[in-house]
DNA sequence: ATTATAATATCATTAGGCGATATCACAACG
DNA sequence: CGTTGTGATATCGCCTAATGATATTATAAT
């Protein structure tokens, strides 16, 4: 059970986390969420998604829910929930960075 | 001269390119520029800073403008501009789907 | 039993981040 | 001049992350 909490999440990272807000999912389910949500903006391959998922889980982001057959269903602990409320507020400050930067020019 | 575009830029990437819409920079004025922007938030090593440069370099992001000794300093091309616009967009894409989603539960 | 399908797991490659360390150019001192 | 200091840049080695391709597994359908 790492405890260190990851001071930067990637994008990938970070809508696994956020498909997972509503509801319990599987991978695929996931993969699901990521392209509907962004528009096909971002692509996750199985490689990516399910490397994630177990880091996830051994980081205690994630627990395993249920196992039916091959397929597992993942629950966001409330550890994960608050890595996500970091990570918003992480973007939160590097947007306003970037766009005081940009304003100011 | 590497025409890929990015589809995705790293906080250190984005903090690099930021530091130079003002003016142009030598590597530790970059360096310096991430600390004080930050709060200290990001520090920048040599290793990530200067492999930066390089490829921004090569990739025609940043221009080589002045040698003075060791010092070099860059110049932030009208590509390095667009790649930095592109990353805010980004941002804010993924800033606004992650606060849908927190806000809709 | 065989085949199809859905889901997950693994592999090999590549890119990025980083501290530690080395190198280099110039200046100041004696 | 050499030596020493300092500011700046470059390199190395290790680690983490992303990813497509491919393999494996469990269940369902034929």
């Amino acid at each position: 059970m790492g405890d260190k909490l990851r001071g930067q999440l990637t994008e990938s990272m970070f809508y696994v986390l956020m498909a997972f807000l509503r509801r319990d999912m599987c991978g695929t389910d996931v993969a699901e969420f990521v392209e509907r949500r962004t528009g096909g903006r971002l692509h996750m391959g199985p490689g990516t998604l399910y490397t994630l998922l177990a880091k996830f889980q051994e980081e205690g982001l994630l627990r395993e829910t249920q196992v039916e057959g091959r397929k597992r269903t993942y629950h966001l602990t409330e550890k994960g929930r608050r890595a996500y409320r970091e990570e918003l507020e992480r973007l939160r400050r590097c947007l306003s960075d970037g766009e005081e930067e940009w304003n100011s020019l």
